[in-house]
DNA sequence: ATTTTTTTTTAGATTTGTCTAAATTTAAAT
DNA sequence: ATTTAAATTTAGACAAATCTAAAAAAAAAT
């Protein structure tokens, strides 16, 4: 285990998030998400080339070694766990957890995130509803679907609500639909398309489609 | 408001440590508590003087300027709050929570630090008994004195526990004797040096001079 | 199959924060 | 009052991370 700049640490992540499936990542593409020149990004690869993070032939692109995505899942870690305090604890809104867990994300003694991922209950899952890498690096990859899409008689969890306002919120709670929560589709109804729904220890009740088009499970 | 560099915060913080009454803040001194050399301590002070941080002439050492040192509470206030987070809420041991609060007092959104502030309570002390300024930088300054040395009937508050052994905690638990809680003298037994307290709502007891020495109020 | 366009890399410069070694100033000692 | 020692500053260099402008390579268009 080493260390790495927060500047390295910011490509890293960047790199991991682009690259999906079996595609190269580019050079312009790494430049405009991290507001940088490419003549920049050509520059920290050839480091990061050197410390065995990717793998880079110039002109070719790139994508991350084996350790390259250890540290990558570890600084999603800490920025995921920060954002989860920061809107469970602190209260920030959704939309404002991104930006202080971009600084925050950095501090990266070993010992404190595990704390703080202990202190917070483990969540599996931040605000944003992604899923937050365990600390060996594991990661939750069930898909994650709409409740509206959900097929009848499967059960699922809640796993995080797109809309972040306080009516949706307070619907939410009255109907004690919460993160985390079993449910299970139990009736569609055509006409209205609202669902019928089923929690654990209570009888069904129905929502309307559009909160269901707002709830996520897996 | 302007933002400054985890460097130039650590050499402000640094200087307002060192600099009490009169007395001007000498080059080596810093160096030698930043663990850098003079020559790097010359340099930053003429940034930080640039930036009217600091008065400071050649030769002559150094004392901040009234901005400097509200930038200086500020990143205390910032240190602070962290050190308590750390010990209250992650549960850290007393000497372990300033090495982690070096790195996470420079992620400073004010936003951020009010929160904070609420959602520990806006405790007044940090661990180790400092005072943690309010976000104006106001900062309490009454002095603390051991319990043992605390003349009789005169009602203190519980600031902070010099020993951070599990046997003390444990016995102080027992006694209910917490931080904040207000504390009275009620009588002093020269033979052993024990003295009769009394705690709100409880009738007086006595604690050995060992412990008293121990808890400091003010 | 060229030419043109786009992408990427190189070369050289800049900023921040640091360093070493030498020069300068201040303080201490004789 | 000099000399010596200690503290401080200057001068010049370096590493990290960035940039601009120019060169080179790859991809797209004719």
């Amino acid at each position: 285990m080493f260390n790495f700049s927060t500047s390295e640490e910011n490509y890293i992540k960047t790199i991991y998030h682009l690259q999906t499936g079996q595609h190269t990542v580019t050079t312009n593409a790494v430049a405009e998400k991290l507001n940088t020149r490419p003549a920049s990004v050509t520059d920290m690869m050839k480091k990061l080339k050197a410390k065995k993070l990717l793998h880079y032939q110039p002109y070719q692109g790139f994508r991350l070694s084996h350790e390259g995505k250890r540290v990558a899942l570890d600084v999603i870690r800490r920025h995921r766990l920060w954002e989860f305090f920061l809107a469970e604890k602190l209260k920030f809104k959704w939309d404002e957890v991104h930006a202080l867990a971009e600084d925050l994300e950095h501090v990266s003694s070993k010992k404190l995130i595990d704390k703080l991922d202990d202190f917070l209950g483990n969540p599996k899952f931040d605000p944003h509803g992604d899923p937050i890498p365990n600390s060996l690096g594991k990661i939750d990859d069930s898909e994650q679907i709409s409740l509206a899409d959900l097929p009848m008689n499967k059960i699922a969890e809640v796993r995080r609500v797109i809309n972040q306002s306080g009516e949706l919120l307070e619907l939410l709670q009255h109907k004690k639909i919460t993160i985390g929560a079993r449910i299970e589709v139990k009736r569609k109804f055509h006409f209205d398309h609202s669902i019928e729904i089923k929690l654990r220890q209570q009888p069904p009740f129905s929502i309307s489609q559009q909160l269901a088009k707002n709830i996520y499970v897996s």
